[in-house]
RNA sequence: CGGGGUGUGGCGCAGUUUGGUAGCGCGUCCGCUUUGGGAGCGGAAGGCCGUCGGUUCAAAUCCGGCCACCCCGACCA
């Protein structure tokens, strides 16, 4: 069989960049830095969309929708905040023919324009918490973009809050952690995600804590797959986000802001991902079998695999029929697995003259005979057992690749190929800056109990260390 | 911004040293044969060689300016 994809082994920036051509994925825009997503990855998108929206709606925010275009002035307000985002910020300096009075910045978060709204709308504690998320594009305009990891525009959710309470913005910027972002990439993506606290040097401009969820790639490499932040007051202050008490006093609230995006689905193609392409979690996959109609004469074939398309839909399974049999079987069968569709049911001649089909099962590429009469129990079962797998798999690879040391050399020997799981009083503030001289990062810190910690200076911390993306 | 490199059909490249009719592979389209793991044969379409200027009888090729992109670094909530 010709190679279709460069082997990981050989050049992992090249197999990514192999599978999001081959397998149709997304093409680099006209201007540097911005992807086109084209219908294949975009499927996965809504998807993901989905569940996350779902699991937000149940922590009881709501969706809105806040301007693509920001007073330059707002980014200013909030000292932090400005250092941290103006080199890579796009203004817009003339609009209908004119210089602008004021110049305006693309967005590159929300938090500005959503804080100056939510200065509006909150009066009194009875207001709070506010809590609001929004669906939309922003753009940040990087150095060095990659697709899916680091685009100049990208899309993602953002979700915005304001509490009455540092504890109430505490535990809801947790529950959004764990329930939301932590569940959706384990259960959904069949990701094994660390979550926990990032250091003060890798904390969110403007934040008072900032917590992340990193996964590993297939390389080794790690990736902030998700992020939340406890803002303090900082923002409430910056856009006078005040209410009345109960007691009656004026108060600041405590406001809350955490994202995922599109980085997502670079998460997906490099923590699954084969030598043969994409590995899609059934749960995920927009399609997960593929009933495919091997060879056909007579129409006998077909008839039968449009019969089990109606039985698998019917069962719940999202199935396609694949019946192009002018083109050559092994180019479709390549096709789908570039895509990473879990199951493939292939339909020929020699497998209904025994009662039979094939399951190609794209997790672990096993191809077994199945009973004509067995397919949807079948089916159904392996759906469940490789999302299962899939996790397991990529759990399996991270404990692997996962060294326990004690000091920071040995940490930052580690980080070369892996993570170093290290105590953080091995490390320290001083220790980090030396990592990071050699492209080495602190991706987080936890208690003994895994647990985000409240603090970077807490004892007994954990930290994870490693090359990142 | 510093260092290095590259711009030639949709994609990947050769051709530049030594100026002389723009080529190859893949892809695309058509026809026939195929179709159980990226098929074979035949035919076809598609490029003012990044851009502007200079030298020359003649420039993808030599000279100069500009632009864009890639890699390494810096940067990266």
């Amino acid at each position: 069989m010709a190679r279709v994809l460069t082997p990981r082994a050989e050049d992992f920036p090249r197999w990514y960049q192999d599978v999001i051509a081959k397998a149709e994925l997304a093409d680099n825009g006209p201007v540097r830095g911005t992807m086109v997503i084209r219908p294949t990855a975009y499927a996965i998108w809504e998807r993901m969309q989905a569940d996350m929206d779902g699991r937000i709606k149940s922590t009881g925010a709501e969706n809105a929708y806040f301007p693509l275009f920001i007073p330059e002035s707002y980014l200013h307000r909030e000292a932090q905040h400005v250092e941290g985002f103006s080199p890579e910020l796009a203004v817009v300096t003339h609009g209908g023919g004119k210089q602008l009075a004021e110049p305006v910045v693309v967005r590159p978060t929300s938090e500005t324009v959503i804080g100056e709204f939510m200065a509006k709308w909150v009066d009194s504690y009875r207001d709070l918490p506010l809590l609001l998320n929004q669906w939309a594009n922003v753009v940040r305009w990087e150095m060095r973009p990659r697709i899916f990891l680091r685009t100049s525009e990208f899309l993602w959710q953002e979700g915005h809050t304001a509490h009455a309470t540092e504890q109430d913005a505490k535990d809801y910027t947790l529950r959004i952690h764990h329930e939301v972002y932590e569940k959706h990439m384990r259960e959904l993506l069949a990701i094994p995600v660390v979550p926990g606290r990032k250091t003060d040097r890798e904390r969110f401009a403007g934040a008072t804590s900032t917590y992340t969820l990193e996964g590993m790639m297939g390389d080794g490499k790690a990736l902030q797959m998700g992020t939340s932040h406890e803002l303090g007051q900082n923002f409430a202050r910056a856009f006078d986000i005040q209410y009345s008490s109960a007691s009656g006093s004026r108060e600041y609230a405590w406001t809350t802001s955490w994202g995922s995006s599109t980085r997502m689905l670079g998460g997906l193609i490099m923590c699954h991902g084969d030598d043969n392409g994409l590995r899609l979690p059934p749960l995920l996959a927009p399609t997960q079998a593929l009933v495919m109609v091997v060879k056909e004469s007579d129409g006998s074939v077909t008839a039968a695999a449009e019969g089990l398309v109606g039985e698998l839909a019917a069962a719940g399974v999202r199935v396609k029929l694949d019946d192009r049999v002018d083109t050559p079987f092994g180019r479709r069968a390549v096709d789908a697995e570039l895509k990473g569709v879990p199951l493939r049911i292939e339909v020929g001649p020699r497998d209904l003259a025994a009662g039979n089909v094939t399951l190609a099962r794209r997790i672990d590429g096993s191809k077994t005979p199945l009973p004509l009469g067995g397919v949807v129990a079948e089916v159904t079962a392996a759906l469940v057992a490789d999302q299962k797998a899939l996790y397991e798999e990529a759990l399996a690879r991270r404990e692997a690749n996962t060294v326990e040391v004690k000091t920071l050399d040995e940490a930052i020997e580690a980080s070369q190929t892996g993570w170093a799981r290290v105590p953080w009083s091995a490390v320290g503030v001083d220790g980090e800056a030396k990592a990071n001289e050699s492209a080495i990062t602190v991706r987080c810190l936890f208690r003994e109990d895994g647990s985000a910690p409240a603090a970077q200076d807490e004892p007994n911390l954990t930290a994870i260390l490693g090359r990142s993306y």
